[in-house]
DNA sequence: CGGTTTTGACCAGCGC
DNA sequence: GCGCTGGTCAAAACCG
């Protein structure tokens, strides 16, 4: 602030001292006002410190001027030779004395209506802010009133739903009324929080229509309190161990988790997810050449959280990663954007949400599958386990016992035609358990979605925004989410954003964004991956309460594709999910995100590459 | 030296 | 029961 008085006294002394030289005064008055104008820019800038005196600046301005103003005129007449001139020229300082202090009250006046207006327009500004809140809260609203006359279940157990909302907030009731309240600062809290979301679908399950997937703490009470205890993951060898006879029911019933895969293309080992992982085994998985590396979460030390990654068998460059468990820990801030994504998919999994269906017959390879065109997105249900990533030979027989759900983010063109998952055939299997799910985020040239740190661009990445979004979020500000949301669009409607947009250009980018479905869908996940914290104190329960809740996915449909970026380690795959062409990715910033050509020039390489050939098999 | 990766061994589930 | 396969363990090796 110093700086920026030292500045505008500086300005105010040259505006003066060009007065002597131009003696016009409209020309004065113009500059001035551009001097002005200038400085209430500056204070835009500096709007956060808004509530200094009023005027205070314009004072400041207009008397250093004066003081320079009037110093010069003494020493320009003071070496004037002529002392008859002396009289006069003391009448003339007077007269410029008093021009000048009438023009301090112009330029004062002048000051005042221009704050007035900058004012005018940071209220415009939040008004269109809220506007945008209230529209987009209240088509949440809309589609979650449709969702609960379809499983009126979902509606008696609602605090205990998980239901996610692409494009939307939820307004559900009871959360509603809690997010009417502050759901701004509700937001803001749970980015200073922290983020701590983990997979949702075993609270998800509680209300899914999977009835035989009987859970061990179905109700959220227990979220809180025993996140570990939920946890079905280990094996039963490992159950017998880890766990005396507390989860007798578990053990009874043995729950298959649901299972959250993900393909990418990624060239590195593993898909960097913001979590960290510790190998403990890998084995040559029949009829797949890349062996299948496990991994386990270590970022708590208990976490039960697995993962598998593998290359898909057909195309190299495609990276499965399947995550299965539920992080009993706070979630890294980067590793919430996998994190609400998968947990999304599971609740949509588990849910049971998927009801519509697609006759198909360009898919021999699935026997019977389900495609509910959801909201937008492509969901695909598959009692044949061993053929859900078209791999006929490749065996996830643990799929064929774990619901699982598919996210496909190596789909190319939005067109659904295009996709093999896009069209799919047969009803909803009664027969199977454990349906798998897939998500297709299918890329349109335009609507891509890059993941970056736990937040989330939206559109042509010319750059990327996320170290300004980490630091925002970081403070937890008010408008952080905001700010990057009106980045990311105005980055897909190829609008140059500047780092400060101007009051006009975001009025601009809300009515864009409101009337743009695709942004409300990539905002709901951007905004899950932002401020979809762990709320009741860290440890990530698992779909309860967190912010995951608060979404649904949205009905417009969807043609994106996402991209994550993270790095935790380096040397792993900052997952690129954007399916643009190499030219695409070589725009501004791709760099972040586009993977080399070469699937397994990683410099570790090694433990899902091709090229291992060691063979952990038995 | 502590954490991670490697890798052979072990176990469980499933189909025949 | 046997074989196959997936999943995990755990000691050794490796790494920073």
């Amino acid at each position: 602030m110093e700086e920026n008085l030292v500045k505008r006294s500086d300005h105010g002394g040259a505006v003066m001292k060009e007065k002597k030289v131009d003696s016009s005064g409209d020309k004065e008055t113009a500059g001035r006002r551009e001097e002005v104008a200038s400085k209430v820019e500056e204070k835009s800038q500096y709007h956060e410190n808004d509530n200094m005196k009023p005027s205070s600046p314009g004072k400041k301005e207009l008397s250093s001027s004066k003081q320079v103003s009037v110093k010069t005129d003494t020493e320009r007449f003071s070496t004037e030779p002529d002392s008859m001139a002396s009289s006069s020229s003391r009448k003339e300082q007077d007269d410029q004395l008093e021009s000048a202090k009438a023009e301090m009250g112009e330029v004062r006046e002048e000051n005042q209506r221009l704050k007035m207006y900058l004012n005018r327009i940071m209220k415009d500004y939040h008004n269109l802010q809220m506007q945008f809140y209230d529209i987009v809260r209240q088509d949440a609203k809309n589609s979650t009133a449709t969702t609960a006359n379809n499983d009126h279940q979902e509606a008696v157990e609602e605090p205990e739903l998980v239901s996610l909302t692409l494009g939307r907030f939820s307004s559900d009731s009871k959360k509603d009324d809690k997010n009417k309240t502050s759901s701004q600062g509700k937001e803001d809290e749970r980015g200073k929080e922290g983020l701590s979301l983990g997979l949702d679908y075993k609270f998800e399950a509680s209300k899914s229509d999977l009835d035989d997937e009987a859970l061990p703490n179905p109700s959220p009470a227990n979220s809180c309190q025993e996140p570990k205890e939920e946890e079905s993951w280990p094996p039963s060898k490992v159950l017998k161990t880890m766990r005396s006879g507390d989860d007798e029911a578990l053990q009874q019933n043995p729950v298959k988790k649901a299972r959250v895969c993900v393909r990418a293309r990624c060239d590195t080992p593993t898909m960097i997810d913001g979590c960290q992982w510790r190998k403990y085994g890998q084995k040559i998985a029949k009829g797949n050449p890349c062996p299948r590396a496990y991994y386990r979460c270590t970022v708590a030390p208990s976490c039960p959280v697995r993962k598998q990654v593998q290359r898909y068998a057909q195309d190299m460059s495609i990276l499965i990663t399947t995550y299965e468990g539920t992080h009993n820990h706070p979630l890294p801030m980067s590793a919430t954007a996998m994190a609400s994504t998968t947990s999304a998919a599971a609740s949509m999994l588990l849910s049971g949400s998927l009801s519509s269906s697609q006759p198909s017959s360009n898919v021999p390879s699935i026997a019977n599958t389900t495609t509910a065109n959801l909201h937008g997105l492509n969901f695909y249900l598959s009692d044949n386990s061993k053929s859900m990533f078209y791999l006929p030979n490749s065996s996830l027989s643990a799929a064929s016992s774990h619901p699982t759900i598919t996210l496909d983010l190596t789909s190319t063109p939005s067109s659904s035609s295009s996709f093999p998952f896009n069209r799919l055939s047969s009803a909803y299997p009664t027969s199977a358990r454990y349906p798998s799910t897939s998500l297709s985020f299918g890329s349109s040239e335009s609507n891509t979605m890059s993941w970056g740190n736990g937040l989330l661009s939206y559109g042509n990445s010319t750059q990327p925004y996320m170290k300004n979004q980490i630091g925002a979020l970081n403070i937890g500000r008010p408008q952080t989410v905001e700010n990057s949301i009106y980045q990311s669009f105005m980055q897909k409607n190829n609008l140059n954003l500047p780092q400060q947009p101007l009051p006009d250009t975001i009025a601009a980018a809300t009515k864009a964004i409101t009337a743009d479905p695709n942004f409300q869908s990539a905002l709901a996940v951007a905004l899950t991956s932002i401020i979809g914290t762990g709320n009741n104190g860290g440890a990530t329960q698992p779909g309860r309460e967190s912010l995951g809740q608060n979404l649904k996915w949205g009905e417009q449909p969807l043609p994106i594709t996402s991209s994550y970026s993270q790095t935790v380690k380096g040397n792993g795959c900052a997952s690129s999910f954007l399916n643009k062409s190499p030219s695409s990715t070589s725009q501004p910033g791709s760099s972040m995100f586009s993977p080399p050509s070469l699937p397994f020039s990683t410099p570790k390489s090694a433990s899902t590459s091709p090229g291992d050939t060691r063979n952990h098999s038995n």
